[in-house]
DNA sequence: CGTACATACCAACGAGCATTGGAATTTACG
DNA sequence: CGTAAATTCCAATGCTCGTTGGTATGTACG
């Protein structure tokens, strides 16, 4: 009755994609590149693999178009296609969370630290940012901040942190996000912070989770150097 | 700085739901079952594969969680783990829909159908359905519509149409709908029904696209035979 | 209780993918 | 213009996956 071969292309192109977030280095790529462009080099440095070997990778996600690449000098700098590329991730995420008890597992164990801020709204934590009642900290290197970062987030990288103390108040509860629930950043801020007398909590949301769920974002979302 | 063997699990267990949905027969075997629980015969006859890759399939997908079985008499019924599992799908065909070209050049070819309800937004069409002004059907067989289907639909299978053509008012649009953009149900109905001298159109939405947009759906949608 | 049926399991083959060694290409910089 | 640096391309290897032939398991039905 109907024709089935007609319609077999189009489950081929689509699996293009599926094929494309089937590898967990690609994932980490895509989670990276969602805080912002990037070169081959740091990518692979942040990954801590050859650059061969994730230019090999890049080059699959170019073919599925979720990233594009762009020469600068002597960097070719990649981006992804879309905020829907950085939407899908946290999809996909999503879906892992909810249905894989594994990975539910290596999360709680990962991040067994007690000083996540759960249980509050984004909305609430917004507002709260807005009276000064909470400082939100960005610990990510500067360049993803001047991307996009949360609104009221102060850049203040992991690396500069312990020189950089004098600039947080003692007072006031100091809230620290990185990029995203896998991200161990804000972890290790909390940690600093905490062994320092200061009032320090994590989100787990990264600027991808944030604008997901439907919240603003700030930054020249344009052009940043990696 | 950080551990990157710590959450290198994490990523391989998105992995695993990025692998899951890498092959063009999964995706195929997913969006049947949005529509529905379904035996594995019957999933297998509406692909047109053998029965025991269709297992195969399955396996792969319950093995990431996305389906589950349970047996009722001789036969092993899959469903989908949950809502989520089918805005996946509709995500990934999105995102698809977005940055290859191919995939909407295959797409406009095969429904090249002039017929398409396009530019009406789907509160629109729900208003002109709940006042009567237009009769929307849905083509597909009637256990997918039991399951569930959109508001003030009527169930009108394309392997019933033609028998059942005195049910349709010749003075009103009729809209059909079926599985959603990939599925040719719709459009067959409506090359038919214009034979007929029908005013016919369709729309591409299924009943996954219509929920992840926030619509609301009707139907018992629990149980129902495959 | 034995046969038919639906489905899962096991094995095997070929195709495709990840990874790394080595070389080519493009750009910047002196 | 030549050298260094960043990245890609090519080839080879080992591994995983899709597919199908054969078989086992569990259920219904006579």
């Amino acid at each position: 009755m109907a024709i089935p071969a007609a319609n077999r292309l189009l489950y081929e192109q689509v699996a293009r994609i599926g094929k494309a977030v089937s590898s967990p280095k690609r994932l980490e790529l895509l989670e990276l590149l969602a805080q912002g462009e990037k070169a081959v080099e740091s990518l692979a440095a942040e990954l801590l693999i050859d650059v061969r070997l994730a230019s090999a990778h890049l080059k699959a996600l170019r073919e599925a178009r979720l990233v594009t690449s762009r020469r600068d000098g002597r960097y070719i700098i990649y981006r992804l296609t879309g905020d829907d590329v950085a939407r899908l991730w946290v999809s996909l995420r999503e879906v892992a969370e909810a249905h894989l008890l594994e990975l539910r597992e290596a999360l709680g164990q990962m991040q067994a630290d007690p000083a996540r801020l759960a249980g509050v709204a984004r909305e609430d934590l917004l507002e709260r940012a807005r009276r000064g009642e909470v400082v939100v900290i960005d610990v990510r290197p500067q360049p993803e901040y001047a991307t996009a970062h949360l609104p009221f987030a102060r850049s203040m990288p992991l690396a500069e942190l312990e020189s950089r103390l004098a600039e947080l108040p003692l007072d006031r509860e100091i809230v620290a996000y990185c990029r995203g629930p896998f991200c161990l950043l804000s972890d290790e801020a909390v940690r600093v912070l905490g062994a320092r007398g200061y009032r320090a909590r994590k989100i787990s949301d990264g600027v991808s989770e944030w604008q997901a769920a439907g919240m603003p974002l700030e930054g020249s979302c344009g052009e940043a150097a990696a």
